[in-house]
RNA sequence: GCCGAUGUAGCUCAGCUGGCUAGAGCAGCUGAUUUGUAAUCAGCAGGUCGUGGGUUCGAGUCCCUCCAUCGGCUCCA
């Protein structure tokens, strides 16, 4: 007999060799037919997989990660089986789930596929899904399973296997297709009932830009039709948040094909927001002991060779500036670090000193691939709220652990909880991209993890993600489409120290090297609007958003008083708008809406009579009547209150 | 940089398989209207159809080049 445990906490017994779907069906017929998939010990495994130890059970549905990983999985074989119905020559390589839906990597060859093709191959693979093929996992040799993928010459299978270490294969079969695979589906293709392809895209083989182009195919898949239709609107509906739209719709920045490709223009009401977000940093970093400094917009090549920076990016940066006297050549500067170095190094410091913070709204260029421009999120010029701390080892977990409390305070004032925090280390197998000794890196490495330990965080390790001169913590947020994007960021780094010769005198009166912090929490200020424009749609806090209150006339004879309150709402230092044109009052309100103003306020004939304010919110909600003195204080409550934490 | 798609007025879009002076709404300008909680009415003006080439009697429409944008890949100090 076997104990079987389940998550409630209930045992039962059942005869060895039974399967997951049997126990499922056991408890209740319905139950077992919306089974997605299992996991026993913690392994997802298959449904029809005999259990032959004891264990925990659990089983996946839709409504849990590990059901839809599975659907997908086995939505991603759906799509080979159809691929190569389509393009028999075609390579099959990889094909995961991902967070939404899946994607499978083929090389078709002399082929192409487009997205007209999409109809087609979406409606084979209803087809076949309807068939029911069961999943069915199968042990090979490895020399098996190389001689299948040599069959059709496919070298990226090929590779896979060769790689694996165990001699035990498993193939996934259903219908009369087969795939490389270690498991987890779901029992048989009639599950899934609708199937989207969304989008063509290369990719490299195994993500190195030296291996061939594969062709990507994303798509994703459902057990009900009705739930496609829905995903496929909250697409629709987030694209709405898209910053560059909304950006354009509400007038905060533009772009120029004369001024150049990523080069943001920021508009009025743009430039003031993006100004409010500078002084509420920089407020916090007075209170946190940051000093401010402000350095020029280019430099010397060589301080750039100093740091490195240069030999490891000067060939695809903008190139030198010359000067028309001199041999020396300038940078465009790509970033703040070295000048920050330079400054640190104007004087002779004591570790009574340190740390030395010193602070810059600094704008950079660098030169992004073509490709690679997006928005505010990805430009060619962009304003780092930068700062390089200056300090003691000894004081380096602490200082540490002071910039993620300000990282912290800056994502809770303005209402980012979403975050992932991830800690980059450098590529192991891939030394050469990186300078400084491997005892630097120790140290350094050791340092963010025991500072991101110490608050507590929950963060994950990415390998391979470090900047070239040291590890980072980096705080992650999702866009509108759910494409992530790094916003704060800290570094530790032990290498610009030494390249610059940086000392201060120990206790001991003897020259010691300061250890340096990098760090942004906006990250730029470019990306944090962007994502914050995302993340609000456009409705920022009061505090924040370019015009609080739209003063509204209902008509001519009120333009001026009108006029009146709105300029005792300027002189109360609330951002008013009037509104005195010659429209109706629905009009008004309507633009007023769509500009996402907070409040409205509307002044006729009832108002000027009374001396008052009729206010309300965007949205519609009625506030009601006020005089001008309440509603200076009202706003004043309000953006008090709109700071999130 | 690479793969795929797209590119028509300031903005959002229509223009079928190539056929006479390229359309609409919003915005703009002018005039009327003086408005009470999400679009008052009328008139006017606005486009070398991304660029350069080609096919054709004829190209916004077909083909090629380049540029830009969008979705990915790679990259991201």
């Amino acid at each position: 007999m076997l104990k079987v445990s389940f998550p409630d906490g209930a045992i039962k017994k059942y005869d060895k060799g039974i399967t997951p779907f049997e126990i499922a069906q056991s408890i209740s017929n319905s139950l077992s037919k919306k089974l997605l998939s299992v996991s026993y010990n913690g392994k997802q495994i298959e449904s029809s997989t005999q259990l032959n130890k004891d264990g925990k059970i659990e089983f996946h549905f839709w409504d849990d990660l590990k059901g839809k990983s599975a659907f997908w999985h086995s939505s991603a074989h759906l799509f080979a089986q159809v691929i190569l119905d389509f393009y028999p020559d075609s390579k099959l390589t990889i094909g995961p789930p991902i967070e939404n839906g899946f994607y499978y990597d083929v090389d078709l060859g002399k082929e192409s596929i487009s997205e007209n093709d999409f109809e087609k191959i979406e409606k084979k693979m209803i087809e076949e899904a309807r068939k029911d093929h069961k999943f069915t996992l199968r042990e090979s040799s490895k020399k098996e399973a190389l001689n299948f993928y040599k069959k059709n010459n496919n070298e990226y299978k090929t590779e896979l296997i060769n790689e694996l270490k165990d001699e035990k294969i498993t193939f996934c079969d259903h219908a009369n297709f087969s795939d490389l695979c270690k498991g987890g589906h779901i029992p048989s293709t009639g599950h899934i009932k609708a199937v989207k392809l969304l989008n063509v895209a290369g990719a490299y083989w195994r993500g190195n830009e030296d291996n061939k182009q594969l062709t990507r195919i994303y798509g994703i898949s459902f057990p009900k039709q009705k739930l496609l239709t829905e995903y496929l609107q909250l697409v629709e509906e987030a694209k709405k948040r898209d910053h560059r739209i909304i950006g354009k719709k509400l007038k905060l920045f533009t772009f120029s094909k004369q001024v150049g490709l990523g080069l943001p223009l920021w508009l009025p009401k743009g430039a003031e927001l993006r100004k409010r977000l500078e002084d509420f940093l920089t407020k916090a970093q007075k209170e946190a002991g940051y000093e401010m400094v402000i350095s020029p917009h280019i430099g010397n090549k060589k301080l750039y060779e100093t740091s490195g920076h240069f030999q490891k990016y000067g060939e695809s940066s903008f190139m030198p500036i010359k000067s028309p006297s001199s041999d020396e050549e300038f940078l465009l500067k790509p970033m703040n670090c070295p000048h920050h170095c330079e400054i640190y190094k104007s004087e002779q410091w004591s570790y009574r000193d340190l740390p030395k913070r010193y602070a810059e709204f600094g704008t950079v260029y660098r030169y992004e691939q073509s490709g690679e421009l997006h928005g505010l999120t990805r430009v060619r010029g962009f304003t780092q709220d930068d700062a390089h701390i200056f300090c003691a080892q000894e004081q380096l977990v602490e200082e540490f652990e002071k910039v993620i409390d300000l990282v912290l305070y800056v994502f809770n004032t303005l209402g980012f909880d979403n975050y992932e925090v991830q800690i980059s280390l450098k590529d192991k197998e891939n030394n050469d991209k990186y300078i400084g000794s491997d005892e630097m890196w120790k140290l350094s490495e050791e340092a963010i993890i025991k500072a991101t330990k110490g608050k507590k965080l929950n963060y994950k390790i990415e390998y391979g993600e470090a900047a070239f001169y040291g590890p980072k913590l980096d705080f992650m947020v999702k866009d509108a489409l759910s494409r992530k994007w790094q916003l704060g960021t800290i570094q530790v780094d032990y290498n610009l120290p030494e390249r610059f010769d940086l000392t201060f005198k120990n206790k001991k009166n003897k020259d010691e090297r300061p250890v340096m912090i990098h760090r942004a929490p906006f990250g730029s200020l470019e990306r944090f609007v962007a994502i914050l424009i995302e993340h609000t749609g456009g409705i920022f806090p009061l505090w924040l958003t370019p015009n609080q209150i739209m003063i509204i006339s209902v008509g001519e004879k009120h333009e001026k008083y009108a006029k009146k309150v709105s300029s005792l709402l300027e002189k109360a230092e609330i951002r008013a708008t009037l509104d005195n044109r010659n429209e109706t009052v629905g009009k008004k309100i309507r633009e007023s809406e769509l500009n996402k103003t907070p409040y409205m306020g509307i002044v006729g004939d009832k108002e000027v009579k009374n001396n008052s304010i009729s206010i309300r919110a965007l949205g519609g909600d009625e506030i009601g009547e006020m005089y001008i003195d309440e509603l200076i204080n009202f706003i004043k409550e309000k953006e008090e209150k709109s700071y999130s934490n």
